[in-house]
DNA sequence: CAGACATAGTTCGGAACCGCAAGTATTGTG
DNA sequence: CACAATACTTGCGGTTCCGAACTATGTCTG
């Protein structure tokens, strides 16, 4: 990496640029080193372990959510992976086309469609998860092992709290006006 | 939200899962934790005060690189933004189509070219920073102002640590073998 | 100073990604 | 049985994203 600023002088460098402005830096700074970490964490395993099984993130993330928790409709994975349905839909359909994910139909409510590991999947996240968490015990070598107990805690809070009070928030957030539409996406038949 | 499994769920199946595996597991969920927080932080920002700018996440990032450094050039932009450069180069395109970045060359070095906002730019940002922030408080909502602090710095080494050993991690791991090319991506002109 | 090498940025192929609208199919309900 | 609700897919328009190839420029060396 060597960046032209570490993560240090960045915080310096706001500092100086909103000295006079009145703002909440303690989260301003947990909030952004979150992504900082999941950035740089993410391409640390992309270009590593996933890498050599050609899997995106993504598509690691579909494949691990299903690897937990069997089989599962769709909708849910799409959730837990944090990706829209109608990108799970694309994702899925790339894994299945690998051999490593299938698709069934819902026993009992046709409307549903459930996602399960192939036998190859299944090897493959066994063979492969041992290696992921190898290189998640290193981007956490800075951790103690209370600490990272501490982090994923406080972490946890944070998606709980959202979870369950973020939507209400956008919602007061934009009062009375709707949201402004995407710039781009499908537009109306006619006008 | 209101998902269908909660993050103390999906560790408890992780749990069923892989109870016999000998795994890390403090460090498996600080690290998914890290990107369920990322996540969910970013979506929130999308559907809340970047939608209202029109702007996504990476073009807000880009904007507020730029407009806490100044004058910057483009190759540590990338960088400060957790993007390679073929991506900048799209995403400045697109900011200043719609006039809030503005590129220059560089007066000694050709090669080199340095981002810049423009007033409308600046503008937004300043109007723009002090909602963000707004949320990023309420994103940490339930952490104490130290343990705010302390997330951010534990976030910090694994951010200085990556930076500084992630490359040596990634050569000692592939060994001799080359990475594999992604699936994706330009074709030699011939054969 | 020519040729080799290095560096910075752009272009391009392929994929992922979102949000929305519309379409299909199924289920629940009055 | 009409009709609403639900779940997924498809397609659109746009953005983002990577990384290798390519272009242009600078630097080093014989």
């Amino acid at each position: 990496m060597s960046g032209h600023h570490t993560i240090a002088e960045t915080e310096k460098a706001v500092q100086a640029k909103l000295g006079a402005v009145p703002l909440h830096r303690e989260q301003m700074a947990a909030v952004s080193n979150i992504h900082r970490a999941a950035t740089a964490i993410r391409q640390h395993l992309e270009n590593s372990v996933l890498r050599t099984s050609d899997l995106t993130w993504t598509g690691f993330v579909v494949l691990w959510v299903v690897w937990i928790w069997g089989e599962m409709e769709t909708r849910y994975v799409a959730e837990e992976a944090g990706i829209s349905k109608g990108t799970l839909t694309g994702v899925a359909k790339t894994l299945q086309s690998r051999g490593l994910l299938e698709r069934m139909g819902h026993p009992t409510d046709g409307r549903l469609a459930v996602l399960r590991l192939t036998p190859e999947g299944e090897e493959l996240m066994a063979d492969l998860f041992p290696k992921f968490n190898e290189e998640e015990v290193f981007v956490s070598d800075p951790l103690e092992s209370s600490e990272a107990q501490s982090l994923a805690e406080m972490l946890r809070r944070m998606v709980t709290h959202l979870e369950a009070n973020g939507e209400q928030r956008r919602l007061d957030l934009r009062g009375d006006t709707p949201l402004p539409p995407r710039r781009s996406g499908r537009r109306a038949k006619h006008g």
